[in-house]
DNA sequence: TACGTGTGTGAAATCGAATTCATGGGTGTG
DNA sequence: CACACCCATGAATTCGATTTCACACACGTA
């Protein structure tokens, strides 16, 4: 283990002036950083990160809390994250809350014990994950993505009503007089405000909203049952807007098992656009994940007083699952 | 900031004394043990990781390197690995490779700064990667996951043959007499080893490989791209193997949009079955991601001498790509 | 010539916990 | 009853870098 003392006697300086040149935080005589360039490449010397964040201050990394890894929205932002932060040569703690507000406690205590210098954290839960997330906001910098639980602290997430109300305008604009929402949920913000913003969006465009159905959990087998009750209930509506993308593959498998053909029979949107919509041909709204990632990057680097909140527009893609002539529906 | 001296002076004790209660190394008496916890607990005390690890020269921390986290295989891993080590508390430090040989090489040394104690890492090239990897392996524990480049460190991944021959069979007894394997690949080692295996299965199974087709990047541009030619082409294998699930991804959507019905006209697999494979109804090898990133976990926490190899054992999943009655194709 | 001003440099203190070492009291055995 | 031994404990050292502080030297100005 060659230390920053072997530097210094291999290059006839004091350990301090090692340091200044390593950091580059002080002037140095060319002479001396010449020196001790020298010195350091021909001891391989690396310095020891653990001992500079000791003294510094400052570990040069942050934290990135998501609910879940395998949700595929998250990969994309820690991945943008990751690399806007590399850039600036800090690195990134990841851990997983495992969907549980308890478990994220948990790992919010063990970011804040490797002192991290900052945090960047999707919710849990919009209530639940608030006391936990405000402590840890009063003690570092904190950055909420994607969902939010608590004002006090910076949000970066995309502006949900935008992007249901282009979902409800396509959905009218191909044919669509009546719809239903799947995905209604308490405990995410952002499936919250897609809810909210459902049922404005088809008020002002004149589409019959016929619900807003509640799922536990938003994910395929989610769908899966919605469809099986739909089924069973013998009339569907004109449209099925999903909450999210998982939620419309579960109904859209069940349906077209059934003998339900969409988009002539139904038109289904899903949300998010993750990478598998392409290839079902699902109409779903991109969350310019790349770009929240880096916005929050970003957020980091600079501090800041006042909390912001940064709000993207998500744009509609629109695929097969709504693939009708646009003003030339069955309506 | 509240120190172990801060605890110590409350609780009338000496701060060697609160360093073996909270760490539960060596032996203290009960009324003080006691006194300690009472004192830490008041005081709100969290003691700092920085500090620890640079003394006991061990971070509690272990680096996770992957190709790409975009790539559904590696969410599951890392989750699972995450999952087992947070009971040791051990946390993970993530980063991203970019797929790039030197980006992974500029990774590994991040990491080494950050003295983990371990490293577990998926070789973005089984040769380029071969010499940073074996540098870092020299300095700290390393485990390769799901693809290998260097040979004296440890190995967790599937038994590539094991799967690629329960696909050839399968599509024999579902009646293809030729087929052909699509995705090759000179830098990844799961894609090389499944090629090979799939001409041996071949052969041994009385089936007629037509070739197995090179790829640059396994994605579903490539897959498509594929499709294109084979559409071109004019004749069509009886079935399509693919090296991965998006590359079958790519080829079904692009030989549906041309009319070719599956698995009427042709039959086609994929290989790892990421989430999105069931809803697409494709066949695809079960790559046990979760046991890998447990085992992969449960080699770090005990150390070896000699490398181990662990090969775990993929399950054939038969979905709609190749639903025709077993033994009873068109051949 | 004398006196600021500025700048590069090294010695030493520091970060917070883990560990070593010496000590004193208690226990067990001969 | 004495002697050896063990064990809990605190004082002091250590981990490897950063940062403070003071100093010496060079330069410019009066």
């Amino acid at each position: 283990m060659v230390t920053m003392k072997d530097v210094a006697r291999e290059a006839g300086v004091s350990p301090a002036t090692v340091s200044r040149v390593v950091t580059g935080r002080a002037r140095v005589a060319p002479a001396k950083r010449d020196a001790v360039e020298r010195a350091s490449k021909k001891l391989g010397y690396q310095p020891d990160g653990v001992a500079a964040a000791l003294r510094s201050r400052s570990s040069g990394a942050i934290g990135i809390l998501v609910p879940d890894i395998e949700n595929p929205i998250f990969p994309a932002v820690i991945r943008a994250a990751e690399h806007e932060l590399a850039q600036a040569a800090v690195d990134v703690v990841l851990c997983d809350a495992d969907n549980d507000v308890a478990v994220e406690a948990g790992r919010l205590e063990t970011l804040w014990r490797r002192r991290v210098d900052a945090l960047l954290v999707c919710p849990v839960h919009v209530r639940d994950s608030a006391p936990a997330l405000r402590a840890a906001a009063r003690r570092v910098p904190l950055i909420q993505f994607d969902r939010h639980a608590i004002e006090e602290a910076d949000f970066v997430g995309v502006d949900q009503a935008a992007g249901m109300t282009q979902v409800v305008r396509h959905l009218r604009a191909t044919g669509a007089g009546t719809a239903v929402f799947v995905g209604r949920h308490t405990g995410m913000s952002s499936l919250m405000e897609r809810a909210r913003a459902f049922e404005e969006a088809c008020a002002a465009h004149g589409v019959q909203a016929w619900a807003t159905v509640e799922v536990e959990f938003p994910d395929g087998a989610a769908g899966r049952a919605y469809a099986r009750g739909l089924l069973a209930g013998g009339t569907l509506p004109d449209a099925v807007a999903c909450a999210n993308d998982e939620l419309a593959f579960g109904i859209l498998v069940e349906l077209r098992a059934a003998g339900v053909r969409c988009p002539e029979d139904i038109l289904i949107t899903g949300h998010d656009d993750i990478p598998a919509a392409e290839y079902m041909g699902l109409t779903s709204v991109n969350q310019a994940l790349r770009d929240k990632g880096r916005e929050a990057a970003r957020l980091l680097q600079q501090a800041s007083d006042a909390p912001r909140h940064v709000r993207l527009t998500p744009a509609l893609v629109p695929r097969t699952t709504t693939a009708r002539d646009e003003r030339r529906g069955r309506t």
